[in-house]
DNA sequence: GTTGGCACTCACCTGCTCTGAGTGCCAATA
DNA sequence: TATTGGCACTCAGAGCAGGTGAGTGCCAAC
């Protein structure tokens, strides 16, 4: 069993190791940290937690270095959750508080993040599954081709352009979209998507395949609600904080296949304090076992979340990233709570 | 003067280098190109190289590596301008063939031209500065919480919100809806900004401040025409090709600086052929001296073009690089010369 | 349970030699 | 005059030896 102390000299190592990047022996943490006993003392705590596997020795005459249970255990006992800095607090509310519209935000909080936490920031878009059809507008732009967008009371825009076999008559394009207009506005966008499924057939045979068209394509647009994506920024942060460059490259490629950091964002959860970590080789799965993850969730609307975090190496500051991660996340389901 | 055979041991040793990422000696040359000549003689064709500044050797013994004076050459006169492999063509009609909307076939583009090349991708969004109103749209969010939609005849997007003192009266948001339309439909953006400035002081005084709100956020839209976008694609690239992992920080940090990387593209003129490179300390200036930029201009409409490109060490193919933007630049320019 | 002492280990630094790829130069050759 | 084989020279990099020091494990004493 770890004793009392022996935690403390876990929290010791965690902090001295992610802040030096080095080893850490007993003597650094007698002479860093008010312990009141000797390095011998430190010395056999050290082997206790050697024992359980919570540090470990890179070769025979090193300081230790935590494992990943270590940082495990770190994060869920021992980690400070320090709030941020008021001047921190500002800077959040005076960067987004700026933003035009919902890419605007996204754009900015992750950029935001990266830059409180000198790690990789990702914001995952909204589904907003709950959102329903405000608007659907058609455009002509060419004689046989259609620009269809698709407003949600979210403050959503999709856009797709229509290709038709012929070329249109302009009321019949007037005529199609208020039909589909009449079948969407107000309904939520999976109802929406089913009552244009059978649309076309109910129309006259003159507007039957245009309706086709177009109603595949706004089925296309709804679609996009449930497909997520992301927005990221930072990862020169990667090639600063990393030592071995060779690390980075699994690092980069996972961040450029979007499908992989989204099924780790939609496996993990978030703990009572709202914000949880993946650390080390529980993300092994995906080519990322020196990585860790800081995620959390954050509300759109009622029963509707998305998620943002960071991402960086195992050895990272989660005492810090988990605030920062926490207080955007707050102050971002603050800002699109609101409409 | 460096002879015919010079420029032939230049570019061999241009080839070699790129290959092997290693110093070639005039032994190798000799062994792999079939000059019919000794070494000797190659170290005598060296020597005339060294001179000019076309090579240079890293230590006093070892083979030559070519200077950025040298690759210039290269790239201007020795560079093979041949045609993509008919594979490659085909995967660029089929890829970006797919594709549904702009913000899809640049995406796709970046994606395929990376993957072509190896290399970071790179391609800025059209201006369309020629483009013209089709449309504009007001949505009504939340009661003080309006979104403006502003559609082109260049089939772009823009979407912003627009926040207002007090709750707007429904007619009165389709009456501003109306009257801005009538300013602006069908002129360009230009004309269009321009009409929007004064528009709100002919209206009657309830719809003044309103429309006061709307067209400045139109006209923040039509702003956007001139600033430019990037997407890229491929940095994991970077860290598989370079091999000093401290030289790809200053370049990821440029990737994220997109300022940066549009105001470099700006400066670059394509030559005869459509494609022109910059090389290594060429790009000094902006902190990228270890690094290579081949660009292409394409054209989405008369007079209107933007560029495409990709970047990656100055110690890069050229040859086969510069004939991969070059094709997917003219397809581009095939696909969205079509609308 | 804690401590000082002590022998032990091993990564890392330094200085050394050895090797080989590659050069520059020169006199001989076509 | 251009080309060639020969040769002495250079120097990065590999491999080895010895020294240093941070850090450990263990133990007897407190």
């Amino acid at each position: 069993m770890v004793s009392e102390r022996g935690l403390d000299v876990l929290k010791a190592i965690v902090h001295d190791y992610v802040a030096s990047r080095e080893p850490v022996g007993s003597k650094t943490i007698v002479e860093r940290h008010a312990f009141g006993v000797s390095a011998a003392t430190i010395r056999n705590d050290m082997a206790l937690l050697e024992e359980e596997e919570l540090i470990v020795a890179p070769h025979t005459s090193s300081g230790r270095v935590p494992t990943d249970k270590g940082y495990r255990l770190f994060v869920d006992q021992l980690a400070d959750r320090r709030p941020l800095s008021s001047a921190q607090r500002l800077a959040i509310e005076q960067f987004l508080g700026e933003s035009v519209d919902l890419d605007d935000v996204l754009s900015r909080t992750v950029r935001l993040l990266s830059q409180l936490t000198n790690q990789v920031a990702l914001v995952q878009y909204p589904s907003f599954t709950n959102a329903s059809v405000r608007h659907v507008e058609l455009v002509t732009l060419a004689p046989s081709r259609l620009l269809a967008v698709l407003i949600t009371d979210s403050g959503r825009v999709e856009q797709r352009i229509v290709e038709t076999v012929t070329a249109v008559d302009p009321s019949d394009v007037e005529r199609v979209k208020t039909a589909i207009g009449d079948a969407t506005v107000g309904r939520s966008i999976a109802d929406a998507a089913a009552a244009l499924e059978s649309l076309p057939d109910g129309l006259d045979v003159p507007l039957r395949q245009l309706a086709r068209f177009v109603a595949d394509a706004v089925i296309g647009q709804l679609g996009h609600y449930r497909q997520d994506r992301l927005v990221l920024a930072g990862s020169a942060n990667l090639a600063r904080t990393e030592d071995d460059f060779r690390s980075i490259f699994p690092v980069l490629e996972a961040l450029e296949q979007q499908v992989v950091l989204l099924r780790l964002f939609g496996e993990m959860q978030s703990d009572a304090f709202g914000v949880s970590a993946r650390i080390g080789r529980e993300n092994a799965a995906y080519g990322l076992s020196e990585t860790s993850l800081v995620v959390s969730d954050y509300t759109t609307a009622p029963g509707e979340t998305a998620r943002l975090g960071v991402l960086g190496p195992t050895r990272m500051d989660y005492s810090s990233n988990m605030a920062a991660v926490r207080a955007v996340a707050r102050y971002l389901t603050r800002l699109l709570g609101e409409s």
